[in-house]
DNA sequence: TACCATTTGTCCGTATGTATG
DNA sequence: CCATACATACGGACAAATGGT
């Protein structure tokens, strides 16, 4: 899955990864995604690693993030560019 | 009616339950809302939760709590920001 | 008087998750 | 990595207030 050796940076990788299981349905919206300590067990990353990948899945308007209870895959039509 | 699983805190869920029952007239003021052991059967919350849901209402307005009896819808006009 | 049931108030501890240094 | 802080959530235990028997 990643590649602690290649030139793309780890973070990328996870967020690639996370993104790949939300686009095939694997993470349904409104659900959790891996909190930062299951990611640095599955994807065996630092933490920061796992918090630069979920900022850049928020960046990306993938997910939402609430203090004390964890990050959401974010609702249908919740991309920065809302369609109209 | 409480997503246990979704992102937003169960404590604002319950809030938001009641107070919608406020507003469809199901809980007419100057009578008692469900009591916090209540809220834990019916919502399937820890008493804590409840407790902080019932802060919400308050800190809105909406109810006030008496002691030993009760939490009670408020009067029409006691708005937090209340007319002349 | 004394009891008792109900309800709110307050403290304890545990667990999980994010935020920050 | 580690420690600290904060927020959410759960569970238990006991006190205080209220109203009725």
């Amino acid at each position: 899955m990643i590649d602690h050796e290649g030139p793309t940076p780890l973070y990328m990788q996870v967020a690639d990864a996370i993104t790949a299981r939300i686009d095939a349905g694997d993470l349904l919206p409104n659900r959790p995604i891996p909190s930062e300590n299951q990611m640095v067990q599955e994807y065996g990353v630092a933490r920061g690693t796992a918090r630069k990948a979920i900022q850049l899945l928020r960046d990306r308007g993938l997910v939402i993030t609430v203090v004390g209870r964890g990050t959401y895959v974010a609702a249908a039509n919740d991309g920065p560019t809302s369609a109209r």
